[in-house]
DNA sequence: ATCTTGTTTTAGAACGATCTAAATTAAGGG
DNA sequence: CCCTTAATTTAGATCGTTCTAAAACAAGAT
């Protein structure tokens, strides 16, 4: 079964060169004469080589091989984010690792030391929650080039690339505001990342910079069931709230399935807004007005920076920030001025 | 900035035993004393010491990489059996290569060879529209282990883990039936895969099974919006169903959003079933009856699957089918009897 | 002819692990 | 104290590539 793989040194045999003009050929390098050069290719073709990257890197040191590690794959914004980055990553003829974290530290370090073992090149970072804001300067200890995404450790430690929430959230105030809203609650997941405090921060100066009032903070646990049941403490709150912007969609079409069940109609009697625009916003009743993230074009982003820190790691540290758009459907759409 | 690499070396050194004894602790052989492998052990530690996977995999071959190839990572479905696939490959020490084939058949070649090149040892592979039947038998001359998923080509000629659609589309047109629904039309992708083949297989077994209609097999492409604008056809066939079979819950999603633009309500005036349980289908209005296939739970199987066969190049051939649960809400819930 | 110069090609040592086959050590028996 | 057997340890070759430094060759200048 285990058919033995078709070496160099065979290529060079037949080709009558030798094993280092073969690598050569390889490699494309200009120093092969023409004529060689095509006697060389036609034999590997013939002969179906394919070169090994391993023995390759073992050499060289250089796997073409990147590692991503994400909190989670039900997520679809994560899942969109992974398919930018695999897009990317195909086109520069690398390949991706991937692994879950499950949002868990434990197997984070796992998972590093995995992808350390297999000598990729780079690692493309979503941070766990409560992952210390000394793993950029410990990776760089290991000689392990990061960006980190999505969410961020360290601060300008490493490269990164993400959205830029603060303003995501300022454009849906805003957007509450025009329509009449006046008092607004910010659905938030309780799990501390940096995703959570820039939205917070953004809602903070939001409300400050309108004339909004701050409906308060509530939090629930990241999944349609959790946030269904907060649709009561919503609804329970001493002042209540004519609008919720909810820290993503999945947050958000579960608080509407809550109202409902409450007799809440969501858009009439309170508007609602998530963040991320994912898919499922279309099909949601009524359709779910949302900010717009872009998550494949910041996995894409996130891999051509660290293809640049790759190609430089000498290169000054750089942040790529998608600018969010707000897209305006029914579970905000009555206008109560 | 590169930090060089620990190796077995410096590490016999340190511990004042050979490169040989080093790597059997490493791979906890009980041929070193119990004493000896305390101590080195310990020297791995405090140097912090990474075994290199590629290199070892020079020498003995296994590189504890496996392959995952599906043709699509906006469907959720997909994610999930990837999440599946990761979880059980995790537990198992072993590394994902994550790749996306966007149903083409180019892509999918270069993929492959990728994956030679890296020296993955094995494959799960979900194939491409198109996919010829010789494919598994080329692998198989490349020494490359592979169990197909999801979809199949060249039935019976490689290990096999997916879903059992033939008896999903039967519950699903018992169900309809059940309520006292006619005349059914089975709205699906037009793409020519094994997936596609077992629904329309399914279909046509459930009608005669049944005293239910074939209404017929209207086509679409593989999105919401292709599937919203198909709701006219379905709408202007000659004798209009009373329910409609989708090939999956995107397209069921998208044909409930079209039949209501087009002022009939579905669940009411046309019962619409959906294939998957995609988390959306909770979410949708009305909320989606649908079969759930439980793709994290096939992709787990493809995993043990390939274990399996890494484990034993001779195993039999093994097929794992997983069986699937109607789920009912309100897209069916009215009985017309 | 010999010397440059420039272009191609190559022998042989890496890279970091594992394997094979043999050497060393320890323990028990006579 | 030597011999046998079992338990540990090891030297050195090996996996498939790339690198370094030098060799071989060609062509023009002297």
């Amino acid at each position: 079964m285990q058919r033995k793989r078709v070496t160099l040194g065979q290529v060079a045999q037949v080709a009558g060169v030798s094993r280092a003009t073969v690598s050569l050929v390889v490699r494309k390098s200009p120093l092969v004469a023409e004529q060689t050069r095509e006697r060389v290719e036609q034999v590997m073709a013939e002969l179906d080589y394919v070169r090994d990257i391993g023995a390759a890197r073992l050499r060289n040191n250089s796997s073409r091989t990147v590692g991503v590690i994400v909190p989670n794959l039900v997520n679809s914004f994560f899942t969109e984010f992974l398919a930018g980055v695999e897009q990317v990553m195909g086109e520069e003829d690398r390949v991706v690792l991937l692994a879950n974290s499950q949002d868990d530290l434990h197997r984070q370090r796992e998972i590093l030391q995995r992808f350390r073992g297999h000598g990729v090149d780079g690692v493309i970072l979503c941070p766990a929650e409560g992952t210390s804001a000394d793993l950029p300067a410990q990776l760089h200890s290991w000689g392990l080039p990061v960006v980190q995404s999505l969410r961020e450790v360290g601060q300008g430690s490493t490269d990164y690339a993400g959205a830029d929430y603060v303003e995501g959230v300022r454009l849906a105030v805003q957007h509450l505001v025009h329509l009449g809203r006046r008092r607004i609650t910010f659905l938030s997941v309780a799990a501390k990342t940096s995703a959570r405090e820039e939205r917070l921060i953004g809602f903070a100066r939001a409300i400050a910079e309108t004339c909004a009032e701050d409906g308060g903070i509530v939090e629930t646990d990241l999944s349609w069931e959790g946030s269904a049941n907060s649709a009561a403490a919503v609804l329970a709150l001493d002042n209540r709230p004519d609008a919720v912007l909810c820290f993503n969609d999945i947050l958000a079409a579960g608080l509407m399935l809550g109202l409902r069940d409450a007799g809440v109609e969501p858009g009439r009697d309170l508007a609602v807004v998530g963040l991320d625009d994912l898919p499922l916003a279309k099909l949601t009743y009524p359709p779910l007005t949302s900010v717009a993230m872009n998550p494949a074009g910041i996995g894409a982003a996130a891999a051509r920076l660290l293809a640049r820190r790759l190609a430089d790691a000498d290169a000054p540290v750089e942040r790529s920030i998608i600018a969010p758009r707000l897209i305006v459907r029914d579970s905000s759409a009555l206008n109560v001025n």
